[in-house]
Formats: C-alpha cells, sequence, structure tokens
DNA sequence: ATGAAAGCGCTAACAT
DNA sequence: ATGTTAGCGCTTTCAT
C-alpha cells in the first residue's frame, strides 16, 4: 500500500498534525523534530497525496488547457510553454483539444471541473459562450488566451489581430495586389484580422470586398481545397492573406501541384509563423505571435488569479510582426 | 459551494449511500428512487467529485504521458491521438515534456505519482532506467510507447526501429550511396535503426563504419550544424540518413544555404513522416510510423493493464513504411 | 431496497 | 511545540 501520513507519523514518533505542519511549512515545530520528520519522510519515500490535500479545500495543482488542435503546431508550441511554465510553477496541465466542436468543449468543461482543476486556459473558440459566462460566474479562474473576448469580462491575452490582419495585408496591398482571397476561420481572431485587412483597404483608398472571404478551418488539406475554389470562381486572384499557416501551405502545396509558381504569379501571406513556415520553399511570408511570451504570461496571470480569486479581466495585446519571407512578391 | 452527494441526497429525501449507488449502478436501487435521484441530480448540475472518490480507492480517471517534447511534431500528433482515445474512454492526460532530462524525468514520475495517475505512457528515453524499475515494482501500470526495451519487463509498443533503419539505408544503398552519415539520438529507438542499417550494409555485401554516427538530440537547428559538422570533416559524403524529420529538415535547410543541391549533390533520409516531411521543398524521403494505431494502442493497452492490474509485458512492433518524396535520387 | 457509519489521507482549528 | 479531532466528499460494508 501507499506510504500515508500516518507511517510518517508512526516511524518519526510524533502525530500527523506535526507531519502535515513540517510538509507545508505551517505552525511552530522545533528544528530537532522538522529534522527527523523530514528524514523519515525521505526514507520511506513518502509523496503526500495531492487528492488527500486537495479534499480538504487546497488546490489540486492541476491546470485545463484547452486548445482547438494539439498537432496544431501552434498551438503545440504554445502549450509546450505552458506547460514549462506551469511545472516551474508546481502545476500539471491537462491538455484538451476541441476541434471546435461544441459537444467536447462542453464535455472537457464538465470533466475538468469533476476534476476540480485550480484554473482554466481557454485558447478554443467556444460555439456557446454561455458555458463560458457560467464559469465565471462560479468564479473558476479562466484566462482566454488567442481568444480576445472584451464581452466576457474576463482576462484574454492574444495578439493584435487587428493589427496583425492589417499588416499582413497592407504588405500585399503595397505590393500592388488589389485582388486578395482571405482564408479564415470562424473565431474571434479572424474576425478582427479581417477587420484589420478591411482597414487597411480602406487606408490605401480601396474598397473592401466581403465576397473574397472563405470560411474554413486550419488544415493543410483545407488549405488546398480552398486554393481549388478560388482557381475555379475567382481565377484572377493575386494574392492570398491566409489566418494561419496551415491554410497558407495547403495553398502553398496546392499552387505547386497545379504549376502555380509562388510568389511570381500567387502571393501568400500566414499567420502564427509556426516552425511550418519556415521549412517550405519558397518559405512563407506571416505574420509572427510572440508564443513564448504569451504562454509564460498566460500561466502566470492564471496563477494570480488563482492566488486572488478574483478575476482580474485585464485586456492583454501583444505585438504581431510581419516577417516576409518568400511567397510575397511585386503584382504583375 | 460546491454541490455534493448531500446536497443531493437531501433534496431527493435519500441518504448519501443511495445516491452513490444511482451513481455508480452498484447495489439494487428501485426504479422510481432512481429517477427521482437522476432528476435531481440534473436540476442541481451535480458532479460527482473526482477527488473524493479517487480517496476511496476508485480511479483518478488520468493518464500520465511522458514525452520529450510535445513541441515536435512527431509527439504533438501521437499526443493528439492519445488524447482523443482517452477522452473517448473517459480519461484525461497530464502531458509532461522531459526534454531527455534526467531532473525533469524524476520530477514528473513524482509529480504523476502524487497525482495518483491511474497509468503512465511513457515516450521518452529514461536517463535512469532504475527510476522505470521502481514504477513496475511498485506495479504502477506503465506502457513504453516508441521505446521497445524488453529488459524492462512491461509492455512497449513501437515501430520496428530495425527494419525501419534497415529499409531507410537499403534504399541509400540501392541508390549507389556508400558514404552514408547518420544523425542519430541517445535513444532505444536510434540504437535500434542503427543496427537495422548495419544490417542493410551487410546484406549489401559492404561494411558499416561506425565514425558515420553522429549524436545529437531532435531539432531544426541540430540538424543543420550536423551538416556543418559533417562538410568539414567528410566533405565526400553523399547521403545522410537522419533518425527524424527534424534533424533532417535541418539538414536540408543548411544544404539549401550553403548552395548544395537536394538531391542532386545529397540524398536526405528521415524518419517519423510528420506533418514537415510533406511541406518541404524538395518533399522529404521518409520512414513513417502509423502514429494513428500506435496511440490508439497505446491507450487500449494502458487500460487493460489498469483494469487487470498485472502487467502485460508484451511487445508490439509496427510496420514502418519507407515513403520515398524527392530528397534521394541515384549517387553520380 | 435503503440507510448508518467507518474510513480514504490530509488540513486546520483548538487543546494541551 | 505538539497532539486531538472534526471534517473534506465519497464508497462500501453491514444493518435494517
Amino acid at each position: 500500500m501507499r506510504v500515508t501520513i500516518y507511517d510518517v507519523a508512526d516511524k518519526a514518533g510524533v502525530s500527523i498534525a506535526t507531519v502535515s505542519k513540517v510538509i507545508n511549512n505551517t505552525g511552530k515545530i522545533r528544528d530537532s523534530t522538522r529534522q527527523k520528520v523530514w528524514n523519515v519522510m525521505k526514507e520511506l519515500n513518502y509523496q503526500p497525496s495531492v487528492m488527500a490535500s486537495a479534499l480538504t479545500g487546497k488546490s489540486t495543482e492541476t491546470l485545463g488547457l484547452l486548445v482547438p488542435d494539439i498537432s496544431n503546431p501552434f498551438f503545440s508550441e504554445l502549450a509546450r510553454t505552458i506547460e514549462d511554465r506551469s511545472h516551474e510553477q508546481g502545476l500539471s496541465v491537462i491538455m484538451c483539444s476541441t476541434d471546435d466542436n461544441e459537444e467536447k468543449e462542453k464535455k472537457y468543461l464538465e470533466l475538468l471541473q469533476r476534476k476540480q482543476v485550480d484554473g482554466l486556459i481557454i485558447a478554443s473558440s467556444f460555439n456557446d459562450r454561455n458555458l463560458l459566462k457560467q464559469l465565471v460566474k462560479q468564479n473558476i479562474p479562466l484566462v482566454m488566451l488567442t481568444q480576445d473576448d472584451p464581452s466576457l469580462g474576463v482576462t484574454c491575452i492574444s495578439v493584435d489581430d487587428f493589427s496583425g490582419g492589417f499588416e499582413a495585408t497592407s504588405h500585399l496591398l503595397s505590393l500592388g495586389h488589389e485582388n486578395i482571397a482571405i482564408l479564415a476561420e470562424n473565431t474571434s481572431s479572424s474576425k478582427m484580422r479581417i477587420f484589420g485587412s478591411r482597414d487597411a483597404y480602406e487606408t490605401f483608398g480601396l474598397t473592401f470586398n466581403d465576397s473574397r472571404i472563405i470560411r474554413t478551418t486550419a488544415s493543410v488539406a483545407n488549405g488546398k481545397n480552398c486554393l481549388d475554389h478560388i482557381l475555379e470562381y475567382n481565377p484572377a486572384t493575386t494574392a492570398i492573406f491566409a489566418c494561419n499557416d496551415q491554410l497558407a501551405i495547403g495553398v502553398l502545396q496546392r499552387a505547386k501541384e497545379r504549376g502555380i509558381v509562388v510568389p511570381d504569379k500567387l502571393s501568400i501571406v500566414g499567420f502564427d509563423n509556426t516552425i511550418l513556415a519556415e521549412t517550405t520553399v519558397p518559405s512563407l511570408t506571416t505574420v509572427a505571435q510572440p508564443i513564448k511570451e504569451m504562454g509564460s504570461k498566460v500561466v502566470d496571470l492564471i496563477l494570480e488569479t488563482i492566488k486572488k480569486q478574483v478575476q482580474p479581466k485585464e485586456r492583454i495585446l501583444y505585438n504581431p510582426e510581419l516577417i516576409i519571407r518568400e511567397t510575397t512578391s511585386k503584382c504583375r
């Protein structure tokens, strides 16, 4: 059987209360006693049960992380920094890939609550915002990541999507492209990127056309399909702004398959600057998010929220950075 | 406060024992009572506490997953299938990236034990095999993934690394390459891939040279450095077999940077067939692992182990598949 | 078919 | 400075 606090107490010749105190560094304990207990703990290889202590009201030292898909490089890179920072602070993280699927979102949220996670990091869009509102009402520590939705009244950390969309589109516009298609997801971030794009058009004195937006979800395969679609219905398109790297790469690959030279015949801008962006040829012009900073920050923030027991509802926007590589060139 | 079993019992006018029984579908309960309790649970949105039930000896419904690095596409893809399968079976998974760092390995193992995870999936090499042996001795359900080490006496799931190494090298050899460098990690899988490579040499009646092995760890950056090293000390090298895609891609990129045309001047074979392999240009010849099957299987197996409370110690090898793309060609 | 009560491993208030 | 004890929310005998 498991070594319990009783075993330690017995062997050390003290009460369990004393042992508990040395574990948690509370109360007043004589140094010699402390030392004795320490020794016994080591000797017995005693590991305090998180379950038991959580039951008494202490924390579970566990965070829940919801992302659309952990196998998407952007989110796995994000997850990695979150994991590192969490572990540094003594927390472990349970990962949940929601696929932007309403049922899964709900199920995972329930699961995580049953597990009494200390806090939730939500980097996945929620079809049913009410679920989130409920969490807030229940005062469950919660920080949104890559999901800037002020209406929720919780802390949001994200890149400045508006500005990112603006930069990406301005870049294309300044290269002379006017026939630009946008590949977007059904998320708040995509929405803001589109607004940024629209703003760029206006800045350039051009009119933005909603019909150039194609809705889809992040995957290389979808990127390919989108290009097929574009070529069929808008063959005059000279540039594509994809709201994430995976889509951009799908476009890039299909272009290659169809003999369309990038960037000569088609310029492409992605978003996220994942590892994928560097490994393609031509390498992908994209908008970088400061993944490390964001991941680190979100953990610090959720920890703070947990400690203070109040939802701080800040709104933190990081600056995106347009990284010009080889998939964009002058329109001709 | 949280809704507890007492609240439900009160409101339903029964004892907590009865409620417990309907939750777990144990004992004999009158249908009408069951219905009544069900209704109250729904009404109160009651969520049984995993903590409390775990404390009574039931499972925590949690798995620990140890990988070298979740942001490595191979492992994030693997993690995704594991996560999916686990959730299907009602389990959540805590992720731990060890970086093949002995301290982290130890720390995470302790952490996961304190959390009383039901089982461990270990896809990370262990510097200190004793830690693993201890786990086995403590009878903690444990399955090794991508780590075929029969000496451990536990179930191992992996691709047939020997055969993978053989295939990769045979491919190169049959193209006429004889001056092949190998980029390997310090893992059991790399070791077997090297043996496979050696076997290929022997099959071709050639002698394998240990000095052509370069040890490193998985990352694009390391791949680049390795090529620099090779070019300096073995400029006659015509082909490289990298034990994972990241290294292969590093090589590919550096080759491009240095003006070495792939595959004309240098052939490259990777391993894993991650998303990266398809997105490069030229696309990467690599050895595919059946990630989905392996991920699914490992969860089923650990579940079985948990249920039966005995370590089954099977050894499951999946067949690798050489995928010939564009980074390999005849030596000339 | 249902309930009372002991116990899981721990914390924290209260005694001593 | 240390110990006693009452919970925490649940499961599981054992009564009834």
